[in-house]
DNA sequence: TTGGTTTTGAGAATCATACTCAAAGGTTGT
DNA sequence: ACAACCTTTGAGTATGATTCTCAAAACCAA
């Protein structure tokens, strides 16, 4: 997605809940359109250096996960990792290397993805769960670590 | 799985690591052979009560898990979340409930998940990846939040 | 039992994250 | 542009989860 259009729609979505969109959040949410996985708040600080402050940081993120624009991705040993949400990067599912534990988007064509979609529905429906939403983990080895 | 033989693998996978079997040990994995879902190190604390102090249980939790009798889920909030690895319990997927974040597991039956696995290997062929297993987690609202 | 090795437990140390509050920055009405 | 008001920022502090340390206890082999 253009980076305009990207922050034209986070914008958006902060004016209806009355917050604005500064500089330092831009910042964070540039970082997070840059990156290939979710990062976690370490990452985005030493990407981000001295800019923006961890306490500023958190908050962002907390701001923007309260407003749905990052989701955390849960990983590796009780460290929080953000992504932009589904909505504004599409859908999208993660390679997770077991060996350095790195996160990876990837995108599922959507042949395959119509059969997970189909999938979960079917077992969903089996146990009365409502199901809003899915994410398929493929753990394994990364190219580097293979 | 009968309780018996579960000990009986697990007793075996740690010797084979010069590691014992220890009560507190044992007592960790009874707790986690009990849950019917990932459970966080507060939460087997509360339930292990006194018997296994914090100290020791998270160190516990680390052995089993570098042994491969345990694996950390990966949870709400930068929580880590334990549960007994597949080779004991068999393959399954989660339910997450957005609304209170209970992680449920759930047996997929064999015909989906052959889809499933096919999905994922098709996937991981696409990228260079070596899958070595995949995670469904399937996201909305359980029974009691719905 | 004796000596050597592993495990335990209490507390201290560390790391990630959340909170606090005064200062700085924006916004609005005039 | 100014004043009054409201939001955001940043440095520091506080909290909560997890890891480390080390002396004591438990276990094992000879």
């Amino acid at each position: 997605m253009a980076t305009s259009a990207l922050h034209r729609q986070v914008d958006q979505r902060l004016k209806d809940r009355e917050t604005r969109y500064t500089k330092g959040r831009r910042a964070v949410v540039n970082a997070l359109a840059d990156s290939d996985g979710p990062r976690s708040a370490a990452e985005l600080s030493s990407q981000l250096g001295e800019s923006v402050p961890v306490s500023s940081l958190y908050r962002t993120l907390s701001i923007l996960e309260e407003a749905g624009v990052v989701v955390p991705h849960l990983a590796t040993k009780g460290l929080a990792r953000y992504e932009l949400s589904e909505w504004l990067t599409g859908h999208h599912h993660h390679l997770v290397c077991t060996e350095c534990g790195r996160v990876e988007d990837i995108d599922v064509p959507p042949k395959y993805e119509a059969q997970v979609h189909k999938l979960v529905d079917d077992i969903a429906s089996r146990v009365a769960f409502t199901a809003t939403n899915h994410a398929l983990e493929i753990e394994g080895r990364c190219a580097r670590c293979a």
